[in-house]
DNA sequence: AACATAGTTAACCAAATGGTTTAATGAATC
DNA sequence: GATTCATTAAACCATTTGGTTAACTATGTT
């Protein structure tokens, strides 16, 4: 039975977003376009390891990558955050009670349902 | 310096939303209250494995369980969800520099000021 | 008492994660 | 052409993750 094909993308999303370092990688993106060395430059962590976080988003679609000599610019790209929203507001409203107009906003259908008495 | 490793429950939130089976037993307890085995019976996979994810989901505060003789019962708790969604749309918003409906759902102020341009 | 049921814990494993240091690549500069 | 600068790649390491099977705890049932 085919349970696993959601969409990974939601995988890697969440999953960016689940380590404080790369969160705040994003927050520092809310200024706005930044270098990779502007980026790792307060955060105590080599720049290797900036650079992997900085793949994790960018594998994620958080970020978009504008290279321009030796020089890689990074702006955050929203467009992926709001499927994550998507998810999150369906569940949070329906398990608070308000099931309705969010529901507009799904496209995705409800889990199968079990249908699946193998014994007893 | 401002990048302290601040808020874990927002870490183990994302990370809890980041499994495919996880959301799947999310989405699941929509329907309302139900016993492991239930939850773990439509799953192909080990009782083991699912109580393990059930954990990491409860570690998260996103579920509550109550233990009556030898069954748990387990239900969702949307309010991690809440700060989850928080964050992401003060981010998103200011990104896209715009609301729209999703927006409106989420009655909470913007955490920041800046939306300036860019710096460098 | 004996057995079945519901669920967790323990021990183990492979793979992924988050970090390091040391190259390597490629562009700018001397 | 050699050197520095911006960044990634490679190799390595420790820890975590997601799964397994086997054992355990505790509650019902007969």
């Amino acid at each position: 039975m085919r349970r696993a094909p959601q969409p990974l993308l939601l995988d890697l999303v969440f999953a960016a977003l689940s380590d404080a370092t790369r969160r705040g990688l994003l927050s520092r993106l809310i200024e706005g376009e930044a270098t990779v060395g502007t980026l790792a430059e307060p955060l105590q962590m080599s720049l290797p390891a900036v650079s992997k976080h900085l793949r994790v988003l960018e594998d994620a679609g958080l970020l978009k990558r504008r290279i321009e000599g030796r020089t890689h610019y990074i702006t955050a790209n929203p467009k992926p955050l709001r499927e994550a929203v998507n998810w999150i507001e369906r569940h949070r409203q329906m398990w608070e009670g308000s099931f309705d107009r969010l529901a507009a906003l799904v496209e995705q259908p409800p889990p199968e349902p079990p249908a699946n008495p193998k014994k007893s």
